[in-house]
DNA sequence: GAATCACTAGAACGAACGCTCTATCCAGAG
DNA sequence: CTCTGGATAGAGCGTTCGTTCTAGTGATTC
């Protein structure tokens, strides 16, 4: 309009495959993920979401049409996996089952800190406000619970647990997990994290 | 003003002792209450509060001068004492602390299902969108979250459990409902919450 | 009867919300 | 070259947000 700037578009220059569409659509979702984190769906605005992304309101109309709805789907799915990431890492760190999972809240008690008690599970929030009301989220929440649970389910019995056991632990697992990383949160305290790891290997250890 | 209607303010007739006062004020924060539960903090509007109370904001403003925020954290206070019934009861229902434990489980599944999957722990939604933003809110959450812990921790060291693991202990057993409710809740199942009751029954187990 | 006080009542404010819309840019195809 | 279409850009829509403000109510006190 008023300025008809040579701006290079976005393309980072290198990478010489992926065109820049590629990487303004991630940095949106990433954008979106970790402002759905710390502060919710109802408290997170388009706007903030594309100043912060550095992408326009256009830019995330054009690729998520679908409006607020569509976009926090898309960055619950990018929540999932990133704890899916998570997840796996510290359940292979060891053989012992017990030393597994203590890893496991290890590694989440020190990303919790770091980054000043704000950082929690990527998806619960969002989870918690729109359930019931927002379909499209609440299935990409289901389909994240059910992912983790997989994994710990399949962790359980390579770890030598009887499949039905191994099925019911993993909800317990993940269920205290979540609940643990959301008291040390609210307690700004590594502690609760610390002592369920260590309940759930004692827990665990009932089953060999 | 345009309306000199001889309404009889709010006066209930009866109860001749307390004025009409404590009534509104009442009214409001248990709406509050349930509105944060199912909507949380950022989704809740005054007007909806005023609206669904049936009070005007006039009042909401003249119970609650520090506004929305203020308002929110006695409505946390509320959801505390609340919870803290449930668990009382739930508790205290059997001498043996693994069926105590299940039995709250019961409990708090058979509300869930009742309310339509809509009525989880009270605070947790709005716990994880203010933390770390609204002090007056942040405080009232951990006060709740101590309050339920020495409940529990009392609880256990009636049932016989050293001082130190009863602690402990507390934190876990906590941390999992909390956990297995948000399970039950965004799954649209009661079984996390059956199974988290069973496995720490099986966990307190190993303490006796 | 006048004054006081706790409470009710809702219009109005500026800011922010989600979203729509038109306009423009630019790389590749013909 | 022109043409096309994905991507960028942001002004502006109607609505709702939290809060403030003035006015008015009925019961109580002097």
């Amino acid at each position: 309009m008023k300025t008809p700037v040579t701006k290079p578009a976005n393309k980072p220059a290198g990478a010489p495959e992926k065109t820049a569409t590629v990487g303004t659509r991630e940095r949106i979702v990433r954008t979106t993920s970790r402002l759905l984190q710390r502060q919710g769906y109802e408290g997170t605005g388009i706007k903030q979401i594309s100043r912060e992304a550095e992408a326009t309101l256009g830019s995330v109309y054009h690729f998520f049409p679908g409006g607020k709805q569509e976009l926090a789907a898309a960055a619950i799915r990018h929540g999932d996996e990133e704890f899916a990431v998570l997840l796996r890492a510290g359940l292979g760190s060891s053989a012992d089952p017990g030393e597994a999972i203590t890893t496991c809240t290890r590694m989440l008690a020190d990303e919790l800190r770091a980054s000043g008690w704000q950082d929690g599970c990527p998806i619960t929030t969002t989870a918690l406000e729109t359930v019931g009301r927002v379909p499209v989220i609440e299935q990409a929440v289901a389909e994240a619970f059910a992912n983790w649970r997989a994994i710990v389910a399949d962790w359980l019995l390579a770890a030598g647990i009887d499949a039905e056991d191994a099925r019911e632990l993993a909800d317990t697992v993940l269920n205290t997990l979540e609940g643990a990383e959301l008291s040390a949160q609210v307690a700004r305290d590594e502690e609760p994290l610390l002592v369920s790891g260590r309940h759930l290997a004692r827990l665990l250890a009932t089953y060999r």
